[in-house]
DNA sequence: ATCGATGGAGAACGCTCGTTCTCGATCCAC
DNA sequence: GTGGATCGAGAACGAGCGTTCTCCATCGAT
């Protein structure tokens, strides 16, 4: 046997894999992206990655997965670095505009997957709706405990900006947001 | 010549068309509907097709851009049968609500081209661009009108209630959207 | 040293796509 | 009635897709 696989590799694979997924798939959309060249950037043999995922679209869904996780994570911890609670509200959209202002920025690709797939993979559609749910009772509980009701349109500013930025390409709608949400809040 | 193609003929086939287009691209996406498909549907021989559009990107083009009207005509028709400034800016989010109950609704059609083109077809995201910033400009003059500063919430509003119902495909968002307009609007 | 299982490289498969071409039928001008 | 242009129906083309298979090099166990 040629360098037997271990657990060990089979675990740093599997991020090479999903490092080179993301980055295409998010970059050029999924259709657009052939096996062959997620192939090419992560640099393992095809039969390798069909033994990771059976599936392009399992590769697909795992990709959002660990996107979601990643994603949420670090909007919480910059969140709830801090101590107000309104002004943890507030910091959801400073951390928008930070995301909105990345380079390569190209929209939500949770969205994204929706237009392109959301009619026929179900898969997709379920993880889609799973981290817009995750979203949004993350982002509600931040509302409720700075004691406002409804999380609603917080909620809707929010995906409004990120559809918007996306869109634009601007990140001005991260501010537009923050300002309507103050004034929601009670400023 | 077997049925010279007139001039009518031309702007009949022209609509057949763009119908069986619209339905097909809007239901299953743009690259899952084949031209094969759009062919079947419309009636017409490929050879017509490819007269009256060049090629299947100047089709989506022409579709989006047909669309467009439709879509911002039914909404300002609606609208402005609202004598009330401030009703008529409450008065979106109703006609939104109707839409998101329509059998067969799927999101916005824009957003959707946005997310399976947005990277792959300058043309398409030119169109989606244009249509964005003409429901801005024309939400932003009843806005303006019922003497509220600034159009932008609003706006951010409606798109998220747009997007937030396409994939959970529950029309419950124009509602609230609409009550937080409402907040906003000083009630 | 040899066997046998495994893995890597990439060819191959079957399918679908957008687009073009072939070809026989059709109909008007003369 | 005949010629010739034009049309419809669908085959054909070349490319690209996701996925599988072939084949040889490699290495541990014996």
């Amino acid at each position: 046997m040629p360098a037997p696989i271990t657990e060990e590799q089979t675990r740093l694979d599997r991020t090479a894999l999903l490092d080179a997924a993301e980055g295409l798939f998010y970059a050029h959309g999924i259709q657009a992206v052939g096996m062959d060249r997620v192939r090419e950037a992560s640099g393992l043999p095809l039969k390798r990655i069909y033994r990771l995922f059976a599936t392009k679209e399992d590769l697909v869904v795992a990709m959002l997965r660990r996107r979601d996780r990643r994603w949420r994570e670090s909007l919480a911890a910059h969140v709830e670095s801090v101590q107000d609670p309104r002004g943890r509200v507030l910091a959801v959209f400073d951390w928008l505009a930070g995301w909105f202002a990345e380079p390569g920025f190209r929209g939500c690709a949770w969205i994204n997957a929706h237009g392109e797939l959301g009619s026929a993979s179900e898969p997709v559609l379920a993880e889609v709706r799973a981290h817009k749910q995750a979203f949004h009772d993350q982002l509600a509980a931040w509302v409720h405990a700075a004691g406002t009701q409804p999380a609603e349109p917080v909620y809707l500013l929010a995906e409004g900006a990120i559809v918007t930025a996306g869109i634009t390409g601007d990140p001005a709608p991260a501010r537009h947001a923050r300002a309507a949400v103050e004034r929601l809040l009670g400023g």
